[in-house]
DNA sequence: TATGAATGAGTGTTCATTCAT
DNA sequence: TATGAATGAACACTCATTCAT
């Protein structure tokens, strides 16, 4: 990796700041400041503000998705995977928490850049995909029924998304991992009876 | 219903402001414009700008509400609730997306305000409860398994959440019906096989 | 004249600003308090900056045409005319020295825009056309010799000019009346002995 | 010439950018980066941007001084100087406008420094002088009347100015040689008939 | 000498909010 | 109630200058 030390600091503190104030309520300055460098350094590392932004949720996610499949590729079923999943989730609670604060924040700026927004889709469809291969990789193993992959995909990310939206309205600190075996249960047999 | 015209006629305009250009990118004087009053008359109604994103959010949360009770309370069995709560979502397609911008909107604000917060927490923990009891509804008639209500209320409102999200960022202008049959069966049956 | 009150206060001390510090070491603020008026009632009334002193010049600019007319016409012969002309620039000698100083800032604006080359230039040229009117009215008359209207309208402000500029650079604070006549008659006998 | 190469590639460097872009518009990364050297460089040849201005109009005035001496020397008659010298003008028309503009840069500066007017109006006047001697010259031959010396080099030198700030707003390329016959003949002969 | 990464003072501009009418 | 002219706090960003190497 040619990141510098500083620009790390520097999206280290950006990120803190995004996923806690807000992206508008985040002053450089104050980035800047709790990077220890002075505010022009920012502007040497990153073109204006809202780069800063994109480029913290860039990082985030690509860190994310590293651990992601690195939590998951050891496992041989596609239900275990997904309890690796789910474990992996709660196990980073609060960092799950802000990152899903960044994607919000992401949400909000998305009407301002084209390439922004083509940028967002694409990680996200990146991210979506990476889900629906481990429940294709179900179906060939017939552990799951012929489902359409990107819909078992949305549900399960949608299940953990809300998941941590809940928690983090309600103040929820984190979360006993014993939930993750509960909620996968859920997924893999259906609410129905018999 | 003792809302003013005026009163009314802003809150639209704000919501589609804030539903599409984002809280920030707002700006007061132009939502008092698109309602056809000063913008002094929008200080009349409301405290302050961030006073006018909540009860812009309130007021179309209780619309959401009063109209998905609507639609979920003919139907007898809990499958059929949550299929109409399914297909709600995706036949007012463009306002749900509206409305989830509107809802990130709130989270990036949240660290504002305690007070937010907790009606916040409050509305949406009212949501959820709301679809648990049909889960609930769903258990006592022995349609669902006993699982955690709370749990497939997550897991139901994330699949919704996902769905609109998905679609908003890829950019799809309306979703086929015939998807909230697929995806309520999944969420039946569960993705394993057998 | 439609121009409100404060925009004509605003006009004045920007002029006084910018005529004594220069466009870069003006501030806004202190324009607008010199003014009388809040930093931001100067972008009600323009648009931004450079605006400001685009028009600061088209006003004064438009003044000093008006008054010069005013001091020219009632004359007959083109030597009294180029006289009075000579001696309205002396009479206001502080104010056209500010004027020049307008001038020269306009120039080093130049290059940003092509709409403000074009209204300068025209403007401009509007003000030699003038002179040079001035010029064939004295050839028509057999007062001056068929000389080339524009050359000589040239010559007669640049001798305006640099004796505005030549008294600005050495602090000189006004000029003798007596001095327009002695211009005038080099201007018309030429240095030529003879 | 005492004067580094590098100091050299400074001076014509910030020239091409203070004569073109205007002081505040020229950054000193890019006069440093044109004249291929880095940013700290320029300063161990100069102080301050500020002082880079003052040195690269003091060069060029020296240059021009110079270059201006050499063209009128060779001339006998107080005429064919002036002719020389205004012939000078409009060979190296586009340098001259350059010149011009720096000038006016300085003027706008001027305001901020003593020092700096003093400098100016010395070097100024010395310029003023230069000619005024050629008139007295012309006085002292008896070609020309006993005119003031000072008034007519200041018609010389506004008839100057006046026509490169013409050219140069009305984006005029290059002038005719033939105009500065008329030009002199103008000054020479006056404009007044018989 | 030469570099260029780092600095941080400085300012134009926006816009939520107020208040006299 | 309703208005909209006026306010001024707030902030992103620039760039001349410095200094460790």
């Amino acid at each position: 990796m040619e990141i510098t030390d500083k620009r790390e600091l520097i999206l280290q503190s950006a990120a803190r700041a995004f996923g806690t104030k807000g992206f508008h309520d985040s002053k450089v300055e104050q980035i800047a400041a709790e990077a220890g460098v002075a505010k022009g350094t920012v502007y040497l590392y990153f073109k204006d503000k809202q780069t800063l932004l994109f480029e913290v949720i860039h990082y985030f996610r690509e860190k994310y998705m590293r651990e992601l499949l690195a939590a998951t590729e050891p496992h041989e079923s596609a239900r275990d995977k997904i309890l690796a999943y789910t474990k992996f989730h709660i196990k980073q609670f609060p960092q799950m928490v802000r990152f899903h604060k960044l994607n919000m924040e992401q949400l909000t700026q998305m009407h301002k850049d084209r390439e922004v927004l083509t940028r967002m889709r694409d990680e996200q469809n990146r991210n979506l995909r990476e889900l629906a291969a481990i429940i294709q990789h179900g179906i060939n193993r017939c552990e799951f029924r012929a489902v359409d992959p990107i819909d078992a995909a949305l549900i399960c990310w949608g299940a953990m998304q809300s998941s941590v939206h809940w928690a983090m309205i309600n103040e929820i600190e984190d979360i006993d991992e014993s939930n993750a075996e509960r909620m996968v249960d859920l997924l893999m047999q259906g609410f129905a009876n018999g």
